[in-house]
DNA sequence: TCCAAAATGTCTTTTAGGAGACAAAAAAGC
DNA sequence: GCTTTTTTGTCTCCTAAAAGACATTTTGGA
């Protein structure tokens, strides 16, 4: 088993992978254009090769609630194909994506077929919850300092990438696009970054957050 | 398939259900007292028979923040099960409760044997995730007032008894018990509620709440 | 290369609601 | 029934951070 639950090809065996290959049809997104929109039938999921997604909902007024970000080696488009109700939540492509799509009937017969993969699903599911949970505590915990600090720590898991100075976080993010993860404004989240950065506990590079002093960055939380 | 896709049991074939209980243990918890905790093994998963649960975590000043409540004919302890790593949370009866205690080993047997079952598991986290997403966006999106109000209209589906003057919530909360679900204080739910009550969208009887006016109570939702 | 659009930086004002303090009421235990 | 503990009601004060306004910088597209 990979370490990364969500890494869900790469914990399966040659013949499952055979299997999920054989129904999926490669697709390629642009940057920021949406693959399914709420209000859709889940039709199909999908599996991330290259690229990024966002998982959001809308408020009223027009802004961006994001649920989740979706790394390379993921499935999203998932928890909703297994209910009989149209897609409440937007996918769109943060960065140039391939995607595998798989229909969801199809999808769904693979599981019959193959019940070990049934129980992988049930794990990237679980954890996922658990991590949903996770956020749900943040929120109701730590104010927007922690908050931001949590993000970025959690981000390394999934875009972590060590050089020199520290570690890079391979993802480009507006800071309106980190307001909408950790539920904030985006003069908040400028102003917080710009705090982490005079205190030595970050940096920017090429448009990317690196994290210089993660000891220093911890203690933002609180 | 059952409306409500939480309910497991009543879900499932009567060979399922056979499979199920041959490996159950049942256990009562009298009220207030502890199921599991946080730094446990998740050695059991469990279904509720009867009564009531409440899926906790604490923060450092000890603190509650409820992540969620179960209801009977739910299970709970699922997801942690499918990771090899400590429970995160606790689990306290809010009310006398009997539940039926599966060995997590034995479980995991029963999804091999039983695929369908694995399916309908993947169901239930489906739709468990799909929620923890809805209280993100409620977190992010909604202020006491809203939150309070979507709270009680949502708990109608598991605990709601529709008697002369409206819907009677069929559960015994306090104050400071809803305010760790909602993401508050007690004393701004006692306002608020208090608020609810004088503009007639609600009532205290027995300790419960009854929705008068459902449609004025959702107008609280902005 | 230039221009329009997007993203960032930095003010200032405003307010929801957290948090403390204490009295009153209700419930639980003996 | 009586006492202790829990829960509720209602103040007050105070701060984090939302939200608006606008200048500046950066970016991406033609």
């Amino acid at each position: 088993m990979a370490k990364n639950l969500d890494q869900f090809l790469l914990s399966l065996e040659p013949s499952e992978e055979d299997a999920f290959r054989e129904n999926a049809m490669p697709l390629v997104f642009k940057k920021n254009h949406n693959i399914f929109a709420n209000g859709d039938n889940p039709d199909y999921i999908y599996y991330i090769e290259k690229g990024r997604v966002t998982i959001y909902r809308l408020t009223k007024d027009g802004n961006t609630v994001t649920v989740a970000i979706r790394h390379p080696g993921e499935l999203f488009g998932l928890a909703e194909a297994f209910m009989e109700k149209p897609r409440k939540c937007f996918a769109q492509a943060i960065e140039t994506t391939s995607v595998l799509a798989v229909r969801t009937e199809d999808f769904k017969n693979i599981l019959r077929i193959i019940p070990e993969l049934s129980i992988k699903i049930n794990m990237v599911l679980a954890n996922r919850l658990r991590r949903a949970e996770g956020i749900i505590y943040d929120l109701i915990n730590y104010n927007v300092s922690g908050r931001l600090a949590r993000f970025l720590l959690g981000l390394q898991e999934q875009c972590g990438r060590i050089c020199g100075t520290g570690v890079v976080l391979d993802i480009k993010l507006t800071h309106n696009d980190i307001a909408a993860i950790i539920g904030s404004t985006r003069q908040s989240v400028t102003q917080t970054l710009n705090e982490f950065k005079d205190e030595g506990c970050i940096s920017i590079e090429d448009k990317k957050i690196v994290l210089l002093n993660k000891r220093k960055l911890q203690q933002k939380v609180y």
